[in-house]
DNA sequence: CTGTTAGCGCTTTCAC
DNA sequence: GTGAAAGCGCTAACAG
């Protein structure tokens, strides 16, 4: 029925060992032979049997990219990137050589799925997982996540970090591409601030992310070094207490999941509690198009009666009227990188770390305050 | 090194056969004998083995699904909708269940990668393969790609379509769910010649695509009911000969990709052509938006000068300014069908086949000609 | 309900 | 440079 290895074998006249070789390329073989048992997988329209092949071999030709939400070109950009560098060019006869498959997961941002789909990687024993965006800060989960990459990298799974921070102590066994969040985020404040802008309400990402503190992080500091102590507006939220325990949160920062409909709300929120701000910086571009909706909504304009700023830079961002100044990230070479190192094409950064620049991109959407 | 189902077995005093039925939950199993093999599952954190275990039972636990450009959100949206429906909800241990491996495989709209893909999930022993977005409509490309559907199918593959017309012979052999872009297309030039418009600019996609023809076909049958033939007007570009050959390509129509930039660059030669068209309709609504961006570097304003359109409605497409009028299609609900489908979940439509209506948004960016 | 027995299709020493 | 043989770890009859 199925056409197997032996029945190649078989029509070329030569052993099953020796098909096995040409197929994989790694082992000396004669060229008539190679020749002959290659027409007698296009005569027999051969395909190698995959679990077979990777039971045998203990390895697989599978690479995992972990994503939190697919529908969000952030991530699409990056893991499209990423499987550039790991599925073959692809010959235009379809038969696929030594390639490998890319497989994109979607974990939704929940912890539990990221480690289910962990664990299914590591059933399929892939040959590589590469991690993007930002990670959930809970220990239980770190804990998690630690001691499943350690059983993966153990059984010999090459892992990447992209746009996300290493684990605390898994920095041995894995490399990672971290974003300069905290920098962006630090000089997109610096440039508000240089404008003018004194009060300025920040529209944060969910509570628990890396790339959410990174990003707000940033800001603060930037208030700060202005002599602008965020801290000090405090009093803020009915549920203002930060996971760091550092007290109340204070009232300009409203967090939010990553989508349009948390910026248009947080902005509205923060218009009430304070009318008097001048400018809104949001947890990333697509959030700041929800800001910009609920600005003028209210009948204000961008950027004469408030400045608006985003994070990341995605593609749309410079379609935005007023064209949104933010945080420039090279997501596609980051993902590009990342898949390469993967591969194994590329060494690992020194120290198994990088960290990937931001660059500020100042649009029009941002300009002095009124007045 | 590496604990197997036989070191389950022997730490929970049974046989190999007994811990398979447990892990599969697919035969009875006495309730103690289920919770000590579990037991020793963990005590010994045994992970299945993908590969010998498809080997045996002779097909996976993979599913693919093909995507032309995972960075474009309508694809991002399909995929992430039909992820949900295939990998488990996760139980939290991240020991994963009877779970399928959704995989995401980014074919760049290349034909030659598609073929590879389908080449690499046959390899694997695919549960189910979901195709989506518009099909390359070249005769031998076609052909490849069903004989090797077909084989895939033979080999108990489950194939369905998603926002894809079905091919020409593969009716049998795949479930196919379709985008209504013709009838889509054809409301939205209708609603522009409602408002009186008659000289309407197209924005096309690639030429060899079937959304861009369904969406192009849609457009002119409503341009000819109105009696603004389309045809007459032509003598247009130099390459203007259609795949279909019917002869010269419009002047008010341009193809180019499924992207901003091509919007962009249409746009100005569209107005170069025929400076006196009142509307631009968008092959989609990345191309409006490069679309919108270009009537405003020429000084124009949307809609009192131009009206402009797009199709598909993406999230961002409200929060242009003014908001894009466009064709909604229900990519969530369609992507978390066609996965239902693929999982068995729901029974393919009668005949095989089922169209999706496409809703027309009526927004800001479109109003009657100026005078 | 549980154990025994064969493979699934391939890779990989080890000889020749 | 090529063949023979021994599994890789699991599932699926088949008995019991």
């Amino acid at each position: 029925m199925t056409v197997t290895l032996a029945d190649v074998a078989a029509r070329a006249r030569v052993s099953p060992a020796t098909v096995s070789r040409v197929l994989n390329g790694n082992y000396p073989v004669a060229a008539s032979t190679r020749e002959r048992v290659l027409r007698a997988v296009d005569d027999l329209d051969y395909v190698l049997n995959g679990p077979a092949s990777s039971l045998a071999a203990a390895t697989s030709d599978l690479v995992g990219i972990l994503v939190n939400d697919i529908a969000d070109p952030f991530f699409g950009i990056m893991a499209g990137a990423t499987q550039t560098q790991i599925g073959g060019p692809g010959d235009g006869s379809g038969r696929a050589g030594g390639e490998k498959l890319a497989v994109i997961c979607n974990t939704g941002g929940s912890p539990e799925r990221e480690l289910t789909y962990l664990t299914l990687l590591q059933r399929q024993r892939a040959a590589a997982v590469v991690l993007t965006g930002g990670a959930v800060e809970d220990p239980a989960h770190q804990a998690a996540m630690s001691a499943k990459l350690a059983r993966l990298a153990d059984a010999g799974t090459r892992i990447v970090f992209c746009g996300r921070p290493p684990l605390p102590d898994s920095d041995a066994l894995a490399a990672a591409l971290t974003f300069d969040n905290r920098g962006g985020g630090r000089r997109l404040t610096e440039h508000l601030i240089s404008l003018g802008h004194r009060r300025i309400g920040y529209v944060a990402g969910p509570r628990e992310r890396t790339t959410t503190r990174h990003r707000l992080e940033g800001h603060r500091e930037a208030m700060r070094r202005a002599g602008l102590d965020v801290e000090a507006e405090g009093g803020g939220e009915g549920d203002g207490v930060r996971a760091g325990g550092d007290g109340a949160e204070p009232q300009l920062t409203v967090h939010g999941p990553y989508d349009r409909r948390s910026g248009y709300e947080a902005t509205l929120e923060l218009l009430r509690r304070a009318p008097d701000v001048t400018a809104i910086v949001a947890a990333n571009d697509t959030v700041a198009l929800g800001a910009c909706a609920a600005v003028r909504d209210r009948g204000m304009r961008i950027p004469q009666d408030l400045s608006v700023a985003g994070f990341d830079d995605l593609p749309f961002s410079v379609d935005a009227v007023p064209a949104l100044t933010t945080v420039r990230l090279p997501l596609f070479e980051a993902g590009a990188r990342a898949g390469r190192i993967a591969m194994g094409k590329e060494n690992p950064p020194p120290g198994g770390i990088a960290t990937i620049a931001a660059e500020l991109m100042i649009r029009g959407s941002t300009a002095p305050p009124r007045g």
